[in-house]
DNA sequence: CGCTTGGTTTGAAGTATGTCTAAGTAGCTC
DNA sequence: GAGCTACTTAGACATACTTCAAACCAAGCG
């Protein structure tokens, strides 16, 4: 637990984005900006030891298994999730400072209080 | 200035999106996820005064009036922004509370502290 | 090895998105 | 009102995205 103090405003309110900075960040929000994709990362971040197995997340959709690969490739790609193999599953996690990086942008500035 | 206190995740990955927030969310995400108008949330938010007359961020880009004009309904329609003639120039401006809630979903939960 | 189950890749089809040109509305000025 | 400037709407076109079925890879098991 950090304390900090609420300031202005969200980074992406403070100053220009810078036109490559704003590509950058698109792709990240592309990945996210699908129903489908949002569940599929709210599902692995909540799941027991934070991590996913594919068939927890197929069966929680009314979508074909082909379907439910790619928005996790879309997700992988964009640097949201990583996969693992381990035997015959193959287990998704969340990749934490992505998704701060996401939160952060559009989060007011905040900054440690000194003591 | 609020003092608080970081704690463990995201909201999002907290416990399972439903179906109906997801889709909710994924509307201003959407909205948000295109470099053009992340620039423009960008220099809206950031011009002097919080609001910036079209003509303004219309020049900023290698685009056509009525690309920008899309661009600016698109944020209207998903609550990120309002716009307001005065006179003959339309100036938008950001609406603080649409943003926020966008970084809460992504950003670790914080908490007032007592004192 | 051959079979089964779990996931991914490929290719195709329908839909949505980004952009432009052309035309329309709103307000100012003469 | 006529004309001008600032924006928006409408329509068209090319590209990208979502989804599925079919085919393919990977690992365990008879």
């Amino acid at each position: 637990m950090t304390a900090v103090t609420i300031q202005c405003c969200a980074p992406i309110a403070r100053e220009p984005l810078s036109e490559s900075d704003a590509a950058d960040l698109a792709v990240m929000l592309k990945a996210v900006a699908d129903p489908v994709r949002l569940r599929l990362l709210s599902m692995i971040g909540s799941h027991a030891g934070g991590e996913a197995c594919v068939c927890d997340l197929t069966d929680a959709f009314d979508l074909t298994a082909p379907t439910i690969s790619h928005h996790l490739k879309v997700l992988r790609t964009a640097g949201l999730i990583s996969g693992e193999r381990r035997g015959t599953w193959v287990y998704y996690r969340i990749i934490p400072e992505a998704v701060n990086r996401l939160g952060a942008l559009f989060t007011p500035l905040a900054e440690p209080v000194s003591a």
